[in-house]
DNA sequence: CAGTATTCCATAACATTGTTTTGCAACGTC
DNA sequence: GACGTTGCAAAACAATGTTATGGAATACTG
């Protein structure tokens, strides 16, 4: 031993605090390490030992963004199909810059920080189990997967034509997103 | 006049291949400009004299991404809805970088290069018309924005989720492409 | 035809990043 | 109290977008 270490469980949270912060406000290519590190009072050698680099800083940040929704997930389990639809919209307004990272894939960030892939997983079990059990009641013995995939694929579809901006320019995203949770309901509820 | 000009709008044209086969093959973040610039034998001062810098190159490029992606939905407008719909598929899969970029929105990636927004709503007016159509042709007097963007959030959404490699692992993304033009058929048409 | 001025472009300089290396500083040990 | 070891901050490095500079090629003028 030589000196006390400062690089400890404490700096590392409150990188990932600080980093999330920033990434949340201009997205995670306009932060720099520099600025990150001097916001936390450390210099970006702290990121380099403590995480491995750019990359991995944003993979912390990545899982922590799908732990985070997927929280917001199963708190909205017991309200069914309709909630699930509702706080999966919720929590994307709520965090854009996160939930961009999150489905842009390897092509639309030039940072190779794909997140780990049982966190991510985890995050959509509930739908999964949702859908299940609508197609179970609905005495259905349809196989899950492309059902999951398409009523994912509406919801993400809907909440990300709404954050990028594009298209459509004046339109009711709500109204539009209640259209389709009604469509998702007369098809699989009952 | 002093001596004859190079950049002119042959090399402006040869800039844009060039970029586009290099922004397909790789992103458009992990390309650079001197890359660029020596693939056509000219120096960077060339896309900052014809173009004004990177991001102006790139909405060039991306302009000319949504005519493509808007001539392939005119020509497959006569199919209807589900011409469309595999049309739309068929375009996002043979240009992902491109569809990445054109949808990515402001927060997915750090350059300012929105499109042209005319050119943008041009390539969603055959959907536009389509789902017009369907609603005249089933006797509704719904409006059409909401369903319009439920659709087109349904097929991005899928599309996206094919592009980003994320989530449920070996799943037939053409089976669940199908399960949702069905759905949507189903739901629209007649 | 020679000189000059003007226009144009490639090269080099600059600023900002992520990353790696270096050197000093702090603590335990003898 | 000196020394060696460990750890971190600052400086060096590399890549990239952007701007400034210098030289070169041509048309005009005498």
């Amino acid at each position: 031993m030589a000196r006390p270490t400062v690089y400890d469980s404490s700096l590392r949270q409150r990188l990932l605090e600080t980093t999330a912060e920033l990434v949340a406000k201009e997205g995670p290519d306009r932060v720099a390490l520099r600025d990150i590190a001097a916001a936390v009072g450390t210099s970006t050698t702290a990121v380099y030992s403590l995480f491995g680099g750019k990359p991995q800083l944003l993979t912390a940040i990545l899982d922590d963004a799908f732990r985070s929704f997927g929280d917001s997930q199963r708190a909205a389990a017991p309200d069914g199909l309709r909630g699930l639809g509702l706080a999966y919209r919720r929590w994307a307004l709520e965090h854009p810059a996160f939930y961009a990272l999150m489905f842009s894939g390897p092509l639309g960030t030039r940072m190779p920080c794909e997140p780990t892939p049982e966190i991510a997983a985890a995050s959509i079990v509930p739908l999964y189990e949702a859908v299940g059990a609508a197609l179970a009641a609905a005495g259905s013995d349809d196989p899950v997967e492309p059902s999951v995939a398409a009523i994912w694929g509406q919801v993400h579809g809907l909440v990300s034509l709404e954050l990028s901006g594009l298209g459509l320019p004046g339109i009711d995203w709500e109204a539009a997103y209640e259209t389709a949770l009604n469509r998702i309901e007369r098809s699989y509820a009952v």
